[in-house]
DNA sequence: GAATCACATGCAACAGTATTGCAAAGTTAT
DNA sequence: ATAACTTTGCAATACTGTTGCATGTGATTC
């Protein structure tokens, strides 16, 4: 039936399921970072921890990658097709103070950060918060 | 008693109380970013709700700023005197990864970023992960 | 095909952090 | 001294994330 995710879902070596496909499926169409509950959400009888595990599957094989934006809950979003989740495939990520969403800003790699003697730069998390373009009074 | 302690809350304007000027001890003598529960840690019998609405206190009137450092808890720091909280005073914080301190950068200030055509910039939480240089192998 | 196995799901319980209502204690003003 | 206001302590709760365990499902082996 849906080819085209199983496709995806098996590019990553992860089984394609039911849940798997709707998982996919969700953030997929939103082109946003969404939280565990944000997709509970859009299903009517689906199980948290499914999700949850759903989630924690499709992080270990590099298909989504998580964003903690200070908002209180983890938030998720696709990788694109050939991101490894290495340094070079950090980005910026932006929370919209409010409407409350979360953009990844693919197109905007983190730069390099010249760190004092003794630190040692293994990963990092830019969150910038503003207004969205959605939301512009 | 402690009056430098006193006169540094009252400069901005937090009337000085025994739990504050602790809480203020604690977070002075500590160099680092502390969360709720390490502070409370610190004390024999102190309550935790407190403790938060101490640290609600300072961050309201300036003294401290909060860090997310996707530890988990949100961890709190001391500002500089001349600190207020404004987008010149933001900068990089490091959560190293072995022994879960959080050190403010304080002399490392966050660039400005370019945001795509309708992104409005008012906030950053920008966190370096890494080993600091107490735990270099 | 039946037995076996590995993995996925559903349900319920729990853990950790943050937050609030409310009454008691303490402080300041009148 | 009384009243008004602030701070504190205690208990309860909310919210997010996480795990144990039993059940279900599909693939593999015999
Ligand atoms: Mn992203
Ligand atoms: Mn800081
Ligand atoms: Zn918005
Ligand atoms: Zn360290």
């Amino acid at each position: 039936m849906s080819n085209e995710i199983d496709k995806k879902l098996e590019q990553k070596n992860i089984k394609p399921t039911a849940m798997r496909e709707l998982v996919y499926e969700v953030l997929d169409k939103n082109k946003k970072a969404l939280s565990l509950y944000e997709i509970e959400q859009q299903f009517e009888n689906v199980e948290r921890s499914t999700i949850f595990r759903t989630l924690k599957t499709f992080q270990d094989k590099l298909l989504i990658h998580s964003v903690d934006d200070g908002s209180g809950a983890v938030k998720y979003a696709l990788c694109d097709d050939d991101c490894t989740c290495s340094l070079d495939d950090l980005h910026y990520h932006f929370l919209c103070t409010k409407c409350g969403q979360t953009h990844c800003l693919k197109n905007m790699p983190i730069p390099k950060v010249d760190l004092p003697e003794g630190f040692n730069f293994e990963n990092a998390n830019f969150v910038i918060k503003g207004t969205c373009p959605n939301c512009q009074g």
